[in-house]
DNA sequence: AGAATCACG
DNA sequence: ACGTACGTGATTCTG
């Protein structure tokens, strides 16, 4: 085979690696070590050696400020600014990296990278070799010959551009030596060395082509014609020369390593994967482990004791405390149990859910209040253990709510993403033993699987007590304690219940909607003078802008913007526009809520959707599976899907009850506005107060209906931390004029102001902000650098405390209504919960102390400087509820 | 797998 | 001057 050899930039790439991913936060190991570099490093990596299947590798280092260029030219690459931390704490693992890859690497004293990289190009043509580069910097195309392709990252790191003589004699017309010739021109004002003053590439590339090299130019100065240009050329011919010999990249630096020391030896797996643990790159490690089947997972020090059994006694359950259900899939009511495990961290047992279940002592063990019990994800087991009829008591550690209330940044998804922040690296990941995708599957092997399962027990039961005390630290154990935890049973049996659904009522409406959508195809074909995928927003636009022509309002990132506040604007110019705006929202209808929702119904006609409750950074909850938290009611076609959700039983109504205003009237409460506490305590309706005050009105009713809705547009943009743009965006009004009515409101509501304020100050101070019962949010990127990434941090400190506290206030009212429900023994079920309002099926004869109670609860959940208002609706289907 | 779009509070 | 509203999940298309 003949001889291939990859030289690699490493500077420049692992400088290009860092940039290409900014989410700092979330790259970090266990040590809270960043790292975004080498991650995104050993991606391009990775493809280049795929693709480029080389025989010998290199990858070259600058070895560090001081080079023979800056002997030259003391201003060499200066004026650049000092390298980020995040990015230095990284630079001592790209070695080892490279070592575990098998690939050589190297640096030289006084030499840059590019000397290295030029010096063993020239090399391997010499011999003979293919020769490949690899850089993100365009200086190396200089380099470019018969047997040398020079390959530059582009867009960040995604692709690559290819540099042959025949690419750069299409593009610039000129030769690889006289890139050389260009840059001393035209400086380079990254590495900061000059060129000629007023000369940039056009320039440049004129004088080449007409005099072929700097030398040239200069022999033949004196023919020029009198011009600024050829001023210039004379004052800085120095400076010409002296950048023409910067750029040069050396071909004869002293190297001590030879072609032989480049072959490429191949992966250490062992090495890689000791790498990628102390990384923590859980896909690269799955990745490894499906390659090569030689690996050792990792070894604990004192391996925790396990044992499959079939009967379970009461000597296994004396000294267990942790309680673990397997599943590896997602959704809880459908999954299948692999197994279930209980006890400590230094004895484990395994059996089956039916030989578990079964046992007398396993019940009264599991459903003992007095028995302290750590689990993972509480609600999850409450509803695998429902289909036994098991409903666990004495949960006291819930690592999964736990850690959720500590940071929600760092998501905990399973156990090991939080056995390995507590340095536990014994637990390995579900993807590393069960696969993922098409290949997902439970290892036949008992002694694995059943490893991997009493690993995650003895995790959970040490880190019980631990995660407890830092929750007690923070001053978050009532949370924790009186409202999540017991939340987590609320939120199991709220979904263990479920909500019917007339699955023939969505068919019928299914059939409607396709015939009204084949209408709209044919209809838009005929305008369009073609048949095309309207669903397709890449294809629509080119029928809209390119072949009708109509004026581009917005793009994205891939081509033009067919979002529909553009096609609104553009509705009046072409009848066409009004057909697609049906047609998507028609088409949205049938995927999501008719064919999306059908799929869901269950053999017991109902919809049991999962509440999660460890996900959203705010202290909501979020639903899927199906989500029910976004069944359509704006407008009247999509709410009338809320004609399919019915009462259980005949003799009941759907009731819903809905806080009235909740944020704003917690902002009221937060800032202690004057005004505004003044106005909510009257019972006056807000947006029509906000426009008296912000548009100087001295009477209710001369308030007129659009300056209501302004109004109520600058209610919403407040809570979301305004800002003048997003409002004049959303009321489609100037950028100035949004301003006047933020600066107004902000005058009237001096309180909000100052809270405003207040609130992302003391967040910088603290690095978090807090809701009224201590939930956190920590917002590293209030100290981002960059304007946009800090901008959005301070717009989110003034908004969470007021969604969260909106949240924690719902809470609240769950556990109290669910509390009644109970005690009373009603049989009004509560089924849904959507941000501010709760679902209940209500039997006829509980519907007027339903209505009451519910209402009472909601409003004296807690106890504000302004009144909680709950509106409440019945009716035979959730659209009636209204 | 990511982007674009759109459903909700 | 910088470019934006806050929080979610599902579907479809596309590279």
């Amino acid at each position: 085979m003949a001889e291939k050899l990859l030289l690699i930039d490493g500077s420049s790439l692992a400088f290009r690696a860092f940039y290409s991913i900014m989410n700092l936060e979330s790259f970090k190991n266990q040590n809270g070590l960043h790292t975004n570099a080498l991650f995104s490093f050993h991606r391009m990596f990775e493809s280049i050696m795929n693709k480029e299947q080389p025989s010998h590798v290199l990858v070259a280092y600058d070895a560090g400020k001081v080079t023979f260029r800056t002997a030259m030219y003391g201003d060499y690459k200066g004026g650049r600014k000092k390298t980020p931390s995040e990015f230095q704490e990284q630079m001592p693992y790209f070695p080892v990296l490279l070592d575990a890859f098998g690939v050589s690497h190297y640096k030289l004293a006084n030499y840059e990278a590019d000397d290295i990289i030029g010096t063993l190009a020239r090399m391997g043509s010499e011999a003979g070799y293919e020769v490949v580069v690899v850089s993100g910097d365009k200086d190396l195309i200089q380099l470019a010959g018969e047997n040398i392709r020079v390959e530059i990252t582009t867009k960040g790191v995604s692709e690559l551009a290819t540099y042959t003589p025949e690419v750069i004699r299409e593009k610039f017309n000129l030769t690889p030596e006289q890139i050389i010739d260009l840059k001393g021109l035209m400086g380079d004002s990254s590495d900061n060395y000059p060129g000629v003053t007023k000369v940039g590439e056009k320039t440049a590339l004129k004088l080449l082509h007409q005099y072929g090299s700097v030398e040239e130019l200069y022999e033949h100065i004196d023919e020029m014609k009198k011009s600024k240009l050829k001023e210039n050329l004379i004052n800085d011919k120095e400076s010409a020369f002296l950048s023409k010999t910067l750029a040069r990249i050396h071909q004869d630096a002293p190297i001590e390593i030879t072609l032989e020391d480049t072959i490429y030896r191949g992966k250490d797996t062992q090495l890689l994967m000791d790498f990628y643990k102390e990384m923590n790159f859980q896909s690269f490690q799955t990745e490894l482990l499906k390659q090569s089947d030689d690996i050792e997972l990792p070894e604990e020090e004192e391996p925790v004791e396990f044992v499959w059994v079939d009967e379970v006694t009461p000597e296994m359950l004396e000294k267990a405390t942790t309680l673990h259900v397997e599943t590896i899939t997602e959704n809880y009511h459908l999954a299948e149990i692999v197994a279930v495990a209980f006890g400590n961290e230094e004895k484990v047992y395994l059996t089956s859910p039916e030989i578990a279940t079964s046992s007398m002592w396993f019940q009264s063990w599991v459903e003992d209040e007095a028995v302290e019990k750590t689990v993972f994800d509480l609600k999850a087991i409450t509803v695998l253990l429902a289909r036994y009829g098991l409903r666990p008591k004495g949960v006291k550690y819930d690592i999964s709510l736990e850690s959720y209330l500590l940071d929600t940044n760092d998501s905990v998804k399973e156990i090991a993403d939080i056995a390995v922040k507590h340095q536990m690296n014994f637990v390995n990941y579900d993807e590393v033993i069960y696969g993922k995708g098409a290949k997902l599957k439970v290892p036949e092997d008992k002694e694995v699987l059943g490893r991997h399962i009493a690993q995650k027990v003895k995790a959970l039961q040490l880190l019980g007590p631990v995660i407890l005390a830092e929750l007690a630290n923070f001053d978050q154990k009532d949370l924790y304690e009186t409202m999540e935890l017991p939340l987590a049973d609320v939120l199991a049996r709220m979904e263990i219940e479920g909500i019917s659904v007339d699955k023939s009522r969505l068919e019928e409406m299914g059939l409607a909607l396709d015939e009204r959508l084949k209408e709209l195809e044919q209809s838009i074909y005929e305008q369009a003078g073609e048949e095309f995928n309207v669903k397709s927003p890449k294809q629509l636009g080119v029928i809209l802008f390119e072949k009708l022509n109509l004026p581009v309002i917005k793009k994205t990132k891939t081509g033009y913007s067919t979002a529909v506040d553009v096609l609104e604007k553009l509705a009046p110019q072409a009848p066409i526009v009004h057909d697609i705006l049906e047609h998507r929202q028609l088409a949205k209808l049938k995927s999501t809520y008719v064919d999306g929702l059908t799929q869901f119904i269950l053999a017991d006609g109902k919809i049991h959707t999962r509440y999660i409750q460890t996900l959203t950074q705010t202290g909501r909850l979020s639903s899927a599976d199906p989500n029910l938290q976004n069944i359509p009611i704006r407008t009247e076609e999509g709410r009338k899907i809320r004609y399919a959700f019915l009462p259980e039983n005949k003799d009941s109504v759907i009731l819903s009850s809905d806080y009235s205003q909740i944020e704003l009237r917690v902002l009221a409460h937060i800032s202690e506005d004057k005004h505004m506490i003044e106005a909510f305590k009257e019972g006056a309706d807000i947006h029509s107060s906000t426009a008296m005050r912000i548009f100087g009105i001295d009477h209710a009713e001369d308030v007129t209906s659009q300056m209501r809705r302004d109004a109520k547009a600058v209610n919403f943009g407040i809570v979301y931390g305004i800002s003048d743009y997003g409002l004049s965006q959303n009321l489609n009004i100037s950028r100035k004029q949004a301003k006047e009515f933020i600066d107004r409101y902000l005058t009237e509501y001096s309180g909000v102001k100052q809270f405003m304020e207040d609130v992302v100050k003391q967040a910088k101070l603290d690095g978090y902000v807090e809701t009224l019962f201590n939930r956190r949010r920590y917002l590293p990127d209030l100290h981002s650098s960059n304007f946009n990434v800090r901008s959005f941090a301070e717009r989110t400190a003034m908004n969470s405390p007021i969604q969260g506290s909106a949240a924690d206030i719902l809470k609240m009212a769950m556990l109290e209504i669910d509390h009644e429900l109970t005690t009373r023994q009603l049989k009004s079920k509560m089924l849904l919960q959507v941000h501010d309002e709760l679902i209940f099926e209500v039997p006829q004869d509980e519907l007027e102390l339903m209505q009451s109670l519910v209402s009472e609860v909601m409003e004296n959940a807690v106890s504000l400087h302004v009144p909680l208002k709950v509106d409440s609706n019945f009716g035979s289907s959730w659209y009636e509820a209204k």
